[in-house]
DNA sequence: GTCTATACTTGGATAGAC
DNA sequence: GTCTATCCAAGTATAGAC
């Protein structure tokens, strides 16, 4: 395989991300994904195989290499301080990623049959440690699933709002540019607290 | 205007609610809606004016009424308890809706422009109320943007979700059949904490 | 007001030249 | 490997009968 083709299949995943983020996969067209690419319409079914495998070749780049982490569970706290340092890391670094998967789970789109697998490690962590800390004590809710839903709910929505963006415009500049692990811990400080 | 009228509007509003919600606006077909109407595929254009008209209507009838409550930010941990059992309520009474507009804010759709009016007065009344906890002294939180975030993305996320059922799958039977007030109680609780 | 049939547009995928 | 031109399927909206 060629330097020239990487650099097409690039171009024309970086494109599909920026526009199934923001249009959706159904909203998005092969004739947009080609022309923001700035190559041929035929190349995305050559190199990809169509529209479709696009979409999951996306994936499969990025995710498989995040939920890697192995959490002894012998300190729920550190853990769960760990896990949402890495997720808003994630975040941080593919929001169009994390925008689109966002979509696609609340539409239970027919693609998430294939994404499954990806998410349901991820979060599979996540109950592991919310689990291990309510046996030791140190968290406490009453429902597990809608503990779940909370903290999936504030760590996958999109930070990059602009229907949001109204809300701050009488503010004062507290809080521009803040890093990733400001950010990051931020969230540990607020969903820790709840968990109390 | 006759009964019949009303009723194939009805219908019509019915199927475009449960289709949007699933497969997104675009992802949805005005075939698609007509025939799980039961209708011919002509009424939608002949009653809304096409399929965007029909995506307008769903809102302009559910959310304005909601958006009446009056917060006098003299308590604002009451106020902030009322606006959490009054969402939760609308999500359990119109989870496609809330579904809907869910995927319309992560996407920034074109759409959102018209119903962003709805949207404001919402996330305004929060915003007010978190601002007068902080000035009483009764909420603590660094970033007023990071604490939006959270509470919008947990309060949005959709609670039905196939995707997290598997999740849950070895779990006893702790918590399902969860009444509005229940699930409204445990996430004020869990919010609450967080502001602390 | 509702239906069927159809016009018109756009989308995904491919054929064939280079 | 990449392009242009084209095919075919599917979409929205409308025309016209009832």
């Amino acid at each position: 395989m060629v330097q020239d083709t990487n650099d097409v299949k690039a171009k024309i995943l970086g494109a599909a991300k920026k526009l199934f983020a923001r249009n959706g996969f159904e909203g998005t067209t092969v004739r947009q994904i080609c022309e923001e690419a700035g190559v041929a319409l035929a190349l995305v079914s050559y190199h990809f195989g169509g529209k479709e495998k696009v979409f999951y070749a996306l994936f499969e780049s990025s995710i498989p290499n995040y939920a890697t982490a192995i959490y002894t569970l012998q300190d729920p706290e550190a853990d769960f301080s760990h896990f949402i340092h890495e997720f808003v890391r994630l975040r941080q670094t593919e929001p169009e990623l994390i925008n689109l998967l966002q979509q696609e789970i609340i539409m239970q789109s027919p693609r998430m049959e294939k994404l499954q697998a990806y998410v349901y490690t991820l979060w599979k962590q996540l109950r592991n440690i919310l689990e291990a800390g309510r046996a030791k004590g140190c968290f406490q809710f009453t429902s597990l699933k809608q503990t779940l839903h909370f903290i999936i709910g504030a760590l996958i929505f999109t930070r990059n709002v602009p229907a949001l963006d109204d809300l701050f415009e009488t503010t004062v500049m507290e809080e521009n540019s803040e890093s990733v692990d400001e950010i990051a811990a931020c969230t540990v400080h607020f969903l820790l607290n709840g968990l109390k």
